[in-house]
DNA sequence: GGGCACCCATGACAAATGTCACCGGTACTC
DNA sequence: GAGTACCGGTGACATTTGTCATGGGTGCCC
């Protein structure tokens, strides 16, 4: 019996998954949460063999429950499904060692033939996901350019950037010209857009 | 028995909830689909007695979907279903005669609950969204504010809004600068994500 | 050591944006 | 008819922005 722990934020959505799941066998969900960091801390306790982990989440995002649990219990083995399949987010979950990732627009059988291979030791990322996250060139952006952006992403003012970075007004700006060049975007609010899609921010 | 037509573009959270709902007395669901157009067909050739449909749907949206189903379908009752509990969602739902809303964190049994009173003509909203709806005020924005702001939105600059609009650029500018101040906000690009919280975009 | 990428900064200039006063026109209401 | 709200526009102005050249600093690799 393979025992299963599930985290999505949705109630009504996590209910039925879990009665989905009941319906194969072999597969028991042993606990279901809706936020991250109790996803965490059930699955300190109850050591499940997979966790099944939504992205979307308060509390403590599921990828970062996954970096989380992929140090604090390495038996464990991570599945995302996730709505938002962003290259970046693909390339982040594998970073964390996790061992399946699929759409939330997969049929429902896939889930449960995913956790079955993943428990087995195999791997299984959406193939269509994977395709996008491979089309997409590496990030250009250095890491300080990425922090401008995001501080930028809520239309704050250049004045306001510098003083939570703690940069001159004018190194606030450079480091925006350049991420607007590199993205070819007309202002860095189109460049916030576009950084978003490609999941580099 | 009360028929029922779902609409949700994630294949793994339809086939789940089609599963929660056929463990439900009196419950059959006729047919499932992902699009908001595909739903309008399907319900016209079908007539259900009731139609749950997500918001965030390719091809229309599930409160597109309803007014069209509502003029043309009107002995179809429409449950909406949702993830975005934006008042201004709500508000529009309402307008165009849906008789159930509730969020996605409801619990499972709500939905068949919910289905059968609306199925027995009685409407329900969800409470907490409907506290959320009545306390933000009217948009005070003016359609053509509301117009500017929405060409605004994706980071376009001043010219190619006032091409799109058909405007010249100085009327532009001034309905960017009224929306800007009657939300309070440091720019247009923060108006646009204060105005879409508020669910007025 | 030289080359290179990145970090942080300054100064200057052009372009875009935000704000204001003010114009006329339409439509609706009191 | 007066008052009011909206539409569309112009012109002017200050501020914010985007861009460029240029500087010095660090750390890495060949």
């Amino acid at each position: 019996m393979i025992r299963v722990l599930l985290a999505d934020d949705h109630l009504l959505i996590r209910e039925a998954l879990v009665l989905l799941l009941e319906t194969e066998d072999g597969i028991e969900v042993v606990a279901d949460v809706g936020r991250g960091d109790e996803a965490v801390d059930r699955a300190l306790a109850l050591k499940p063999d997979i966790a099944v982990l939504d992205i979307d989440m308060p509390g403590l995002d599921g990828l970062a429950a996954a970096e989380r649990m992929a140090r604090d219990l390495p038996g464990c083995r991570l599945v995302i499904v996730t709505a938002h399949g962003r290259p970046g987010n693909l390339r982040r979950a594998m970073a964390a060692g996790v061992r399946g990732f699929l759409g939330k627009d997969a049929p429902g059988a896939r889930l449960a033939e995913v956790i079955r291979q993943v428990a087995g030791g195999a791997r299984y990322i959406d193939p269509q996901l994977a395709a996008d996250a491979l089309a997409v060139e590496e990030c250009p952006l250095t890491p300080r350019e990425l922090d401008t952006l995001r501080a930028a992403a809520d239309g704050a003012p250049v004045a306001r950037i510098a003083r939570s970075l703690g940069l001159s007004e004018g190194t606030v700006r450079n480091y925006l010209s350049a991420a607007v060049t590199k993205l070819g975007a007309d202002n860095r609010h189109a460049a916030v857009r576009a950084a978003r899609d490609l999941g580099w921010l």
